[in-house]
DNA sequence: CCAATATAGATGCAATTGCATCAATATCAA
DNA sequence: TTGATATTGATGCAATTGCATCTATATTGG
């Protein structure tokens, strides 16, 4: 009976799962200390800042982050309701709504980016030299 | 103004965070589709398999974890009422306890082992040669 | 020793997540 | 067309998480 997994297999594993709870335990009490909104609200902000004026249909935000269905239709209500995001009908599926990222929303994605970008640059651009960095990326992007 | 992290950097944040993600519900719905708990309890399991006959405290599983008190502290509820964990008294500190895993739990942590190993492998092993996780594993210990 | 402070762990309550399922369209096959 | 199926997004309810704070015991400085 081979193990299935290999010891290296298994490692890299473990050491991604901590490799990230790390980065991200530091980087949202980072943000949270700021005063702040979480990651999640971050990357929802950005995703519909690139798309600019069309917007993004939920679902396509939802592929795009890999989030669950429940979970980004109720942060959108929230974020809706905090008016960072405006929810548009659609023109061309009844079933559905456009979203797009409103004035509010850009200038708070702005604010957070000051304190996001320094986090990333303590957690991880403080332990890894560029091409270190680049080689991570790379290697990381093949589990894609 | 200098850009505060640079672009490797952020790449290398983006593509742990997507990886991670990725990887882990891809392990979870593998654990769930076969009736079994999440990878917390399992993470819990093995620290308790690994530490033997001496047990640990809770302290030094929230730290060995990077979990929240309050949260292993519920965690801990529920594994002890399933019978997975025995919560015993502490003699050296009247405050604490002592938690040691169960037969039950050894067996339950085999079990997930199964499905987790291979979830591990199909999820990351399928995707790297064993040289590249190695090279994964290395770098990313540098986050830590 | 004793008061001040620190550490271990629990818990009430609010916010979020997960699960299952629903209603409303859209699409597709006969 | 029309009935069957698929997709989009919402929602009731249970489980989990996060936050703040509490109690009990340990430790430490005077």
């Amino acid at each position: 009976m081979t193990r299935k997994p290999d010891d290296e297999t298994v490692s890299a594993w473990i050491a991604l799962a901590r490799a990230h709870r790390l980065a991200m335990s530091g980087i949202e009490a980072r943000l949270k200390a700021a005063g702040l909104p979480s990651l999640s609200w971050y990357d929802v902000l950005w995703e519909l800042e690139k798309a600019g004026e069309d917007g993004l249909r939920p679902f396509e935000l939802e592929r795009a982050l890999l989030f669950e269905q429940y979970n980004l239709s109720r942060l959108m209500d929230r974020m809706v309701k905090s008016g960072l995001v405006d929810r548009c009908v659609c023109p061309d599926d009844r079933r559905g709504q456009t979203l797009r990222i409103s004035t509010e929303g850009r200038a708070l994605r702005h604010r957070m980016w000051a304190v996001y970008g320094d986090a990333i640059a303590e957690v991880i651009g403080g332990r890894l030299s560029a091409g270190e960095a680049q080689a991570l990326a790379a290697m990381l992007g093949k589990l894609g």
